[in-house]
DNA sequence: ATATAAAGTTGTAATCGTTACAACTTTAAA
DNA sequence: TTTAAAGTTGTAACGATTACAACTTTATAT
C-alpha cells in the first residue's frame, strides 16, 4: 500500500526532473494506471479528460475541454471539469496556468517552460527556459514550490499578416 | 501650495520602496505633472489612486486599494478605482499582476522583477530578476511586449513560525 | 462671464468564471 | 446482496469585473 504512494512520489520528483516531460507524457501508455500511481481513481471522465490534456498543445481553458469532450461524453458536467482539473493541481500532474484574470489554462506539460501569450490571435505557446536561469539567488530562505514565467506580444505568425 | 505637502507625503512613502524603478519613482514629484506627461488628466481621484501605488510595495488589489482610500475620499467608487487602474496599465505607468486568477494585483513599479506570492500569508513579496536572464533565444521573430516572473511558495517568516 | 460640449465619476445592473451544495449514480466493501 | 463511500451532475450562489446611464466637474467657444 504505502509502495504504491512512495512509487507516486517518485514518479512526481521524476517528472519535474525530466527537461520538458514530453518523454513521460509518450511513456503514459495507460492512464488509468498513471492516474492510479498518482492516487487517483481513474475514472472514464477523469481518464478522458487527461488524455484531452495529453494531446493537445493549446493550454485549453475549462470551457474549452468542457465543449470539445461534450460532443463524445453527453452526461459530461462542467462542475465534473472543474473538480477533475482541481485534483489534477494538487496531485501535480497538470499544471494551472494564469495569464488573464479571467481566463485560467491548464497544462499537462509539468516541466518548467516559458509560456508566451499573443495579444492578437490570443494563443498561448511555449518556450523553454534554462533552469538555471530561474535559480534567483537572494530566495535562499524561501520553499519555492512552483516557478511561473510568462510573455506577452505579438506572435510570428500575426507578425507576418501584418 | 499643495504641491509641497503632496511632495512630502510621497518622499515619505517612498522610504519604503524596494529597488526596481524606485529612481523614477523619486523623480515623481508632482503627480499631477507625470499624469499629464502621460497623457491622462490629472484628476483628483486619479491622482490619489496614483499616489496610494506609489507608496505601497503590498501590490493591493482593486478591494485595499478602495478600502483604504474610502476613507479619505468618501465619494469614492469601485468602478472610478477600476477605470483609474486600466488607464494607468494602458498607459504603461503601472503593471497588472495575475497570480492567483481571482485576485488581480496592481504595481506603480514598472521595472521588470519577479514576485513571490507566499501560499500561507498571501503576501507578494518582489525579488530582483538579472535581466540577462529572461533573454530567451528563440524568441527572435515574437513581438514581445511583457515579461513576468513569479515564484509560489513559502515565504521566510512563514517557514521560521512554524 | 455664460452657455455648451466634453471628460470624469458614480451607483446599479449585468456578465462570466468558479465554487457550493444536494440529489443522483457508480464503484467498492462487507 | 446490502451498505457505505466515492464520483458525477445540475442548479444556485458567489465574487471580481465590466456595461451603462445619470450626474458632476472641467474645458471650450461664443
Amino acid at each position: 500500500m504505502s509502495g504504491n504512494v512512495l512509487y507516486a512520489e517518485l514518479q512526481k520528483t521524476c517528472l519535474s526532473l525530466t527537461k520538458g516531460n514530453k518523454e513521460v507524457i509518450d511513456g503514459i501508455r495507460d492512464i488509468g494506471e498513471f492516474l492510479k500511481s498518482n492516487n487517483i481513481k481513474p475514472s472514464y471522465q477523469r481518464m478522458r479528460i487527461f488524455e484531452y490534456l495529453l494531446g493537445t498543445k493549446e493550454h485549453p481553458t475549462v470551457d474549452m475541454i468542457y465543449k470539445d469532450l461534450i460532443n463524445e461524453i453527453p452526461t459530461l458536467s462542467k462542475t465534473t471539469v472543474y473538480n477533475t482539473l482541481n485534483i489534477f493541481v494538487e496531485s501535480g500532474i497538470v499544471s494551472k496556468i494564469t495569464i488573464e484574470e479571467n481566463e485560467t489554462r491548464y497544462d499537462a506539460d509539468i516541466s518548467i517552460h516559458g509560456h508566451f501569450k499573443c495579444e492578437k490571435c490570443e494563443k498561448v505557446l511555449d518556450f523553454e527556459v534554462d533552469l538555471k536561469v530561474l535559480d534567483i539567488k537572494g530566495l535562499d530562505k524561501y520553499q519555492i514550490n512552483q516557478k511561473h514565467l510568462y510573455f506577452r506580444g505579438i506572435c510570428s505568425d500575426c507578425l507576418a499578416k501584418k
